[in-house]
DNA sequence: CTATTAATTTCAGATTTCGAATTAAAGGGA
DNA sequence: TCCCTTTAATTCGAAATCTGAAATTAATAG
């Protein structure tokens, strides 16, 4: 009663209904959270929480977790006088999480020569994965297919999982996907275009198959763990062997298609770029630019695909560290290439937070003059002041860890639906 | 019972609660409807809209119209055997629209050298307006406070509109406006920056203030006239003294703020733009470039506050037609830079709809080569082709007209939470 | 004038939620 | 050790909202 300090707002009417549905949505966010700070997150009362949870627990979807040891609220300041960690008077909350059992979701991520693939709990929790290297280029659509498929299935008999705890399977793809259909329309990773991946994994497994762009997974990996970056909106630029961008509104992807910032044009004669178009920013700052180029004048090993392993990319920035003043000029082009995507995403989005992401950023050092220069000249200076600009070289698990995550919030809602 | 082919669909538990807010939208969106029809759209039970509708109209927020003359259906063809528009047997239905007398909504363009007002009643329909030209930069952030309270007040006076009829004041800015705050950052019309319009303005009427760009004002208005660009996500490109856009999901705004595609760059040492900084879009496009580049060529008379008229900027389109290379030239170049803000905006935001609008589309015949011809160079193929764009010239009455769209937008949800 | 058709309302029952009071499970102090 | 305080969670009756079925209303067709 004495922190409830805020005015007793009623959720009423407004908020009704899909009580079950926020119940889930917050746990997923916020992890394990007793009752009360559930009643006090949702706005509902503590009746209404006390039915909704045991109903859920008897469900299956819900469990309780052993007594708070420590004090439920995040580790900052906010539990003022209360002080030591250690236990408070009263009788002591029990926490609830999802339960973990409940079922499991499968996130399968295809980049060039690349196919990785996840399996994990209901909670979130990774418990098993895989990699699989081979040409995707040589694939052809029913090739494909085939090979995802394959994929999942050997993913759930190694773990041991039988098909009814499958909830869901999710697919992240390097390339343009269409939101609205889930067709892959294209990919650098294949020499195939609008391929249907999602319906014939569908009818195979009979479960829910979400399709999204990889950086859309990056994204929303991301911006899951670090709660500053889930409020409002946030831009993930993420540079590598391509460079994507995936959009995310207070922590949900809107849609699974990504933004195709890497091909926005620097300039109308500008290098060829993969996709057959000129001048794209892309064709100056993805690491297979930045290799072709080097190549151009440096005795470099060809790469496998016109895709140099991390192993090259590696000798490449060693090469430019030792001084070659011709591999400093290209890092210091693809640093004015990558301010003028961060440019261009803040004056088309005004996001509140762009997140720049990927193994590119290993070189953001020798790009940050460039980069930090041409940021101010491209960019209104009040717009650049109300956006934060964050540096996050991930790792590639963040694809399918986002992709689990995705599949996750779409297998709750439509769970949600069904038992009304 | 017969057309309704679609299956039972239990809104139940998620829709619940806000069905009154729902109600008041639907009509908002579509117009005079009977009950039968709000039930459908809702997907609410008659017996729940009957009670709903009753209490509106006992609250005068809906009121019931004559009997429908015609069948209230689009004048499409989904009416299917019925045929003839005339009396169909059974029970005519009611038509429910939004009470007009409810109250009244004010809004304000601010734009170089105009102030426009315009005051309409509960449903959108206008009342009254009127113009005010005077030079806006020489203004300070008192005087334009003082003068936007005058200019309301003088059109409540007008309109012998009592003061507690006002229902909330919308207020749109040639310029960057901060989504969060609804402080003005920039505006190209005003010499002062950082001002805060919003917070006077509520404390002088003590109603909601709503803040917006024009762009996003624009974009609101042209949604709304055509329900196929109210479907989806929508980015309108509003061509004109300035560059700017507004982004339209679904029929709503996202935040008041527009994107500043006009800001982005084509050329790191292109042409001075108004912002400060070079190269923008804008600098090749808005007709204050235009005229200016047009200037240093051509015997023109010297503009306004750097800003020509419209009768200036027709003498211009006018000589270009006469056949004058120079300017054939300077419109093609200005055609380019539309296509590149088309195409950075597909590429960034990945909109169903593109919409192009406002007065300098008057000249677009002179541009349509070099736009088609650099459109298909600087968009992914893919991409263009999953976009539709149209051409809506619009009138600048389509500034006030969203505005209070906009602003009864935020009016009806207040109104909501506030009767629950 | 009666049958038919379609829109709306009435009525009883189900579901969800809330406020107040109660029970449960700890720590603190004499 | 025993009781008091504190905090968490549940129980219970009342209120609100929604639904399905049936009744009512208002028009046209014959």
């Amino acid at each position: 009663m004495v922190d409830q300090a805020e005015p007793p707002r009623r959720v009423s009417t407004l908020a009704r209904g899909s009580s079950r549905g926020r119940v889930v949505e917050v746990l997923r966010r916020q992890g394990p959270l007793p009752r009360v700070e559930l009643a006090r997150t949702t706005g509902l009362s503590f009746p209404a929480i006390s039915g909704l949870t045991s109903r859920l627990i008897a469900e299956e979807l819900l469990c309780e977790t052993e007594t708070a040891a420590t004090s439920w609220s995040d580790d900052t300041d906010e539990e003022d006088a209360d002080g030591l960690n250690g236990r408070r008077r009263g009788r002591p909350a029990v926490l609830l999480t999802l339960n973990p059992e409940f079922g499991r979701i499968i996130a399968v991520s295809i980049r060039m020569n690349l196919i990785e693939t996840l399996i994990a709990d209901f909670r979130g929790s990774g418990v098993a994965q895989s990699r699989l290297a081979l040409p995707t280029r040589a694939l052809d659509a029913a090739a494909l297919c085939d090979l995802v498929i394959a994929q999942i299935n050997a993913m759930l008999d190694a773990t041991a999982t039988p098909r009814h705890q499958l909830l869901g399977i999710g697919i992240a793809l390097q390339g343009i996907v269409n939101a609205d259909t889930g067709w892959t329309l294209w990919s650098p990773a294949l020499s195939i275009t609008d391929v249907d991946l999602a319906t014939p994994t569908r009818q195979a497994f009979g479960v829910e198959v979400v399709m999204a762009n990889d950086a859309v997974a990056v994204a929303l990996a991301l911006t899951a763990a670090e709660p500053a970056l889930a409020q409002g909106l946030s831009a993930t630029i993420m540079v590598g062997h391509g460079i994507g961008m995936g959009v995310v509104v207070d922590g949900e992807a809107r849609g699974g298609a990504g933004s195709e910032i890497g091909h926005v044009k620097l300039a109308p004669d500008g290098p060829q770029c993969r996709c057959g178009q000129r001048g794209c920013i892309e064709a100056y700052l993805a690491d297979y630019a930045l290799y072709r180029d080097a190549r151009t004048f440096l005795d470099l090993p060809p790469a496998d695909s016109q895709q140099p392993s991390e192993a090259q990319m590696a000798l490449l920035r060693e090469r430019a560290l030792g001084g070659d003043p011709r591999l400093k000029h290209l890092f210091q082009q693809a640093g004015r290439a990558l301010a003028e995507a961060v440019a261009a995403t803040i004056s088309v989005l005004r996001p509140h937070h762009v997140i720049l992401a990927g193994p590119g950023l290993h070189a953001f050092d020798m790009m940050r003059g460039a980069y930090e220069e041409r940021l101010e000249q491209a960019v209104l200076p009040s717009l650049l002041k109300s956006t934060t600009i964050y540096l996050r070289p991930s790792e590639s698990a963040a694809i399918v860890d986002g992709m689990v995550r995705r599949t996750l919030g779409v297998v709750d809602r439509n769970h949600m639906e069904a038992t009304e």
